[in-house]
DNA sequence: AGTCATGTCTACCAGATGGTAGACAGTCAT
DNA sequence: ATGACTGTCTACCATCTGGTAGACATGACT
């Protein structure tokens, strides 16, 4: 049964949504087997050591979000406000239909530093050019003026912090219907800019 | 040597960091006996279980936590920005120096229904005085009209993100230096009341 | 047909982990 | 002094965990 890489894959997809969900350390490669329907064994056919899993697990997830957020970029106008609001959009459905993958990045300040340094250098030109154009912006009077590097971790933080913690939402009893994503949604969105507006 | 509780102590506060810092299921009991300076058994002779010791971890940072607020809000003035102003300080300082009592909150999320329900039943009553005082600062034009309990928990989750990921502060090459963690603080009100503002 | 590569499995192992049983040493009330 | 209580320890144990070794099956190449 030769079927190419599709055992690869799902065990890559269960690792996400299990180490994101439950934290890397509580997750065993026998919950992974399980969940893929497979034996321990194989999990580790692919992947020779719990520890490359993840990296390939980090490795994906970083470019999944990446690609997200660039495409969003690309398609926005110049203006920074829609472009924040673009990439917030972009951002919010993987977010909380797989808050796994945002779970899985919150994750990492609790791996080894190596992990997260790699990650870091990944992110690295990204974070690069977003503070350059948000400094651009802020002296353009576009956005609030502010540290831009801190204003990126602070919008990064409202959003992973939401999105990855549904029991917060549960504490001020926010209903977990449909519409009420919707709305989550655009009050998200309405709190980010206002932080970031002049 | 009877010395009172001392021990107990002890093992609640090393449990904190090493909970908060590495996630629950990443400590061992031998961990905390490690650190604590006594054997496993001792820790399973004040917390019969690993389980019971995590429900007394929980409450105690939850009461920390509490007092901490309750308290910044009573000396603080009645306007409501400056109330935020006033609680985002009084947490700003336990949360950059222990923030595996952030950590902790946040861990909240990936344990048992049982123990997410206890703290947010818990924090009840807190959230509904904040939200009713937030609805009144709003109609009377003082905040920015939106819904209070997800304002709430949007600058919960920006402040507790913030805190308990390193790793983002190290991505914008933010500096761990004494005035640099000033100007965070700083940085991070202004944010926040930000996105407050009417 | 025979050889090799690929993908999956069962069987096993050494170490860690949560937890039990019970010994031992002080302290305190009688 | 004695016996009960308290707090700590050592010695174990069953289970789980990451990982190794190697068998087995399928198909591809020659």
């Amino acid at each position: 049964m030769t079927r190419r890489g599709k055992t690869r894959e799902a065990i890559l997809e269960a690792s996400v949504d299990l180490f994101g969900n439950r934290g890397v350390s509580a997750v065993s490669l026998d919950d992974i087997a399980g969940v893929v329907g497979v034996a321990k064994q194989t999990v580790l056919y692919w992947f020779p050591s719990k520890e490359e899993l993840l990296d390939a697990v980090l490795e994906q997830t970083a470019l999944e979000l990446a690609t997200v957020i660039e495409a969003a970029v690309r398609a926005a106008p110049d203006d920074p406000l829609q472009r924040v609001e673009a990439v917030l959009r972009a951002v919010f459905r993987p977010a909380v239909r797989r808050p796994a993958l945002l779970g899985l990045v919150r994750e990492v300040s609790r791996l080894s530093p190596a992990h997260a340094e790699r990650l870091t250098l990944q992110v690295q030109p990204f974070v690069r050019r977003a503070t350059d154009y948000l400094r651009e912006q802020m002296a353009a009077g576009r956005l609030r003026t502010a540290d831009p590097g801190l204003m990126i971790a602070l919008a990064y933080a409202t959003v992973t912090g939401i999105a990855t913690e549904p029991e917060a939402l549960r504490a001020v009893q926010w209903p977990a219907t449909q519409s009420g994503l919707r709305r989550l949604r655009t009050e998200l969105i309405d709190f980010v800019l206002a932080a970031l507006r002049p």
